[in-house]
DNA sequence: CGCCGCAGGCTTTTT
DNA sequence: GCCTGCGGCG
């Protein structure tokens, strides 16, 4: 049999561990070195060599992103067919089992997803149902335990309360939320994970048949894995399962969110035999990139081990460039990038990393004044959108009655003279009578003590819920998503009340119409018995839905360092690179968590491909202060040989008094090269000409060094302050 | 019911 | 500095 279209293609680490012998393997995968092909020539290995059905291959991914990734490339290397192959995220997984064996899991068959915003307005209305005060007892705080407590794989009756008042109640939130949830058929996302979990350790013969079933599982971004996750992983593995797990702990950058990098160790403990291969080869970046990254990752102890190298040339060596502050940083990254673009370059193949969110403002505001496309990634989901979920809740309503996250959403969006006081009267009786909000609306009519105008209201509310679940058996789903927007008068609601984002959410409600009439129920759904409207909602879940309606055509790229993961740039500029904002200054005292963030400096680095450009502003106006930040200690760990420091080619002639600048730093390091700059420096009071502003005579100056700013007073234009290695001024 | 003003907070994010 | 969320008022 012809194999060569799947070997061929690899290098011989990379063979070494597709052709392995069916056995448990740890392969280390080095940024850039392949895995992604690792791990889909393998399932073809398996399938066309080792004759495994793909029926027993089950491969887990954390993202929906790189299960599709997988899935389209095992397609294309298995020409008999993927058929019986899983292909999925934890999640994803984890509720298709879910869904076909919803009985076993304890669950409605109509049970429903849960996401972050519902679980956390469903915690605060539990917490004020408890009589507690929200400011002692804030609802994220309670999610985030409760999350936590289930990623350990932790029910209430499971923490030790050790006499602590506090976490007493805290258990008991978790507690109400469960009833809560089982009883309105809601699951969030850890429970997905923690039911899918219970159901095999309660049900033995569910437990056999999947591990009979599964012989082969793929991990990718082992790195990653939580408690429960690596439980999971374990539980069906068994004594005969293969495990296959690929992972980098050098880029482990989840540990905040429970993600447990001593699972990668605690594997080869766990599974007796197996052996760990090492993917060092780089194929993305040059010698110079690698460099810095192998050096700074060095200063991590504790590794498991891994130089990355590559064949290709050492390339240009990485710019640093010390900005005067935020806004001169942000001047000189697009500059960088137009003349990137004017040399051949494209827009979309510059990246702007950054450690936080806000930083990406001043980016973004320097990008609009030059009118250059941008996109800033992570922004909200497509799903995640008000008018979104609320378009959804009719349908999930309609979907599940008892789903009180989908009632509350509903009942009043648009409003319909349903108050707060009626809506606490049917909590509370919900609360004492365990009913859900559906069905105390239902008690309440047939007898209740609410007014008349109340329980008019929540009789056309009821009424407007059963009549569209009724017309919705004639109707494809697209047509079921019309029918609720303009039924429910969304449409209108919108239309008249989003000050200046009408246009958008109209928009979005459009396209969620789109999206319905696009989606397709996939086989598995089927087969697992999901209806259409079932299949759709948990999409809508489970999927970002970031692709829906939005073309991205050529724009530059704005993104924390921790979405940047996985993906690769040709030129990537590294900002802020200040200790205090990289490293955060909340993990610097801690040994650990500043490991952390050099593996997130790690990644950074191994993003780029030719060019890797490094930033950092000697002052930064930080929520509303002005900070004057050290340069981040990452940059000190490069070896100066492939650092670069841009400079501005003129200088103020008098020192400066301030011993903190790009020059001072550098030179402490025994960095500074290149020697005395050409041009002659610039005095105070000397006479100086701007291609613009003309002519005039320098008055001022402050900053330092090479990176100052000069108060010129222009005979024709004024007095402006102009960055010295900008400005292109002459001495005349 | 909806708008406005103020106070507090603030790393990172997928499912 | 900006966003969220809450409370008060019309």
């Amino acid at each position: 049999m012809d194999v060569s279209h799947l070997i061929d293609p690899l290098n011989p680490a990379q063979r070494e561990a597709v052709c392995a012998p069916t056995g448990h393997y740890l392969v280390l995968a080095g940024a850039g070195s392949g895995k992604t092909r690792v791990l889909t020539h393998r399932i073809g290995w398996l399938t066309e060599v080792e004759r495994v059905s793909p029926w027993s291959i089950l491969a887990v991914t954390f993202t929906n992103k790189a299960a599709g990734e997988m899935r389209h490339r095992a397609e294309q290397l298995m020409p008999s067919g993927t058929r019986g192959l899983w292909i999925g995220t934890f999640h994803g997984i984890a509720h298709r089992l879910l869904r076909q064996h919803w009985r076993e899991a304890g669950l409605p068959e109509t049970f429903q997803i849960l996401d972050a915003d519902d679980q956390t307005r469903l915690l605060k209305r539990i917490i004020n149902g408890l009589g507690l005060e929200e400011a002692r007892w804030p609802a994220r705080q309670a999610a985030a335990l409760i999350n936590g407590w289930k990623d350990e794989g932790k029910r209430p009756g499971a923490i030790p309360v050790d006499f602590n008042p506090a976490l007493k109640t805290q258990i008991d939130i978790y507690r109400n939320y469960e009833e809560h949830c089982q009883r309105s058929g809601l699951v969030d996302f850890a429970e997905l994970l923690l039911r899918a979990h219970e159901l095999w350790l309660n049900h033995d013969e569910l437990l056999k048949h999947y591990r009979e079933r599964f012989r082969h599982l793929l991990i990718d971004e082992f790195q990653d894995t939580n408690t429960l996750q690596y439980a999971w992983i374990r539980l069906l593995a068994g004594a005969t399962g293969q495990v296959f797990v690929v992972g980098d702990d050098d880029q482990a950058i989840y540990g905040w969110r429970g993600a447990k990098v001593e699972n990668v160790q605690q594997f080869l403990r766990d599974f007796p035999g197996a052996k760990t291969l090492r993917l060092e080869r780089n194929y993305r970046s040059t010698g110079n990139i690698l460099i810095a990254a192998n050096a700074v990752i060095a200063n991590n102890p504790g590794r498991l081990g891994k130089q990355l190298w590559t064949e290709s040339e050492l390339g240009e060596a990485l710019d640093l460039y010390a900005a005067y502050n935020e806004q001169d940083e942000a001047r000189f990254v697009i500059d960088r990038i137009k003349q990137a673009v004017r040399e051949g370059g494209r827009n979309d193949g510059c990246a702007i990393l950054y450690r936080s969110n806000a930083q990406s403002r001043l980016f973004e505001e320097a990008l609009m004044v030059e009118a250059i496309p941008y996109r800033v990634y992570g922004g909200l989901r497509f799903f995640d959108r008000m008018e979104i979920k609320d378009a959804l809740s009719y349908l999930r309503l309609c979907g599940n009655r008892h789903d009180d996250a989908a009632f509350e959403r509903a009942v009043n969006t648009p409003p319909r003279g349903i108050g707060e006081r009626t809506l606490d009267a049917l909590r509370s009786r919900g609360r004492d009578q365990k009913l859900s909000m559906w069905d105390a609306v239902q008690a309440e009519l047939a007898g209740g003590l609410l007014a008349a105008r109340a329980k008019a209201a929540l009789r056309a509310f009821a009424e407007l819920i059963e009549q569209l679940a009724r017309e919705h058996d004639a109707l494809t789903l697209a047509e079921q998503m019309a029918n609720v927007i303009e039924r429910s008068a969304l449409k209108a609601h919108y239309q008249a009340n989003a000050k200046g984002q009408a246009e958008s959410r109209l928009e979005n409600l459009d396209e969620l119409i789109n999206v319905a009439a696009r989606f397709e129920r996939s086989p598995e759904d089927r087969e697992a018995g999901l209806s259409e409207l079932a299949a759709f909602l948990a999409h809508a879940a489970l999927e970002a839905g970031d692709a829906e309606g939005e073309a991205w055509e050529d724009c530059v790229q704005l993104m924390t360092l921790h979405s940047a993961k996985g993906l690769e740039f040709p030129l990537v500029f590294l900002v802020g690179l200040e200790d205090g904002l990289f490293p955060s200054q909340k993990s610097l005292d801690e040994e650990g968590r500043l490991q952390e963030e050099r593996r997130l400096a790690y990644v950074g680095i191994t993003r780029a491909r030719q060019k890797l450009v490094l930033c950092y502003a000697e002052s930064r106006r930080w929520h509303g202060m002005d900070t004057f930040n050290r340069p981040s200690r990452f940059l000190s760990e490069m070896p100066n040989t492939v650092l670069q420091d841009v400079r501005p080619r003129v200088q103020v002639a008098r020192p400066s008094a301030f011993g903190r600048n790009a020059s001072s730093f550098l030179a402490e390091r025994g960095l500074l090269r290149g020697g005395v700059v050409e041009t002659p420096p610039i005095k105070l009071g000397a006479n100086v000409r701007h291609a613009s502003f003309g002519d005039g005579v320098v008055t001022d100056f402050e900053g330092a060094g090479a990176h100052a700013r000069v108060q010129i007073n222009f005979a024709n234009s004024g007095r402006k302050w102009l960055v010295l290695g900008f400005a292109q001024l002459t001495v005349l």
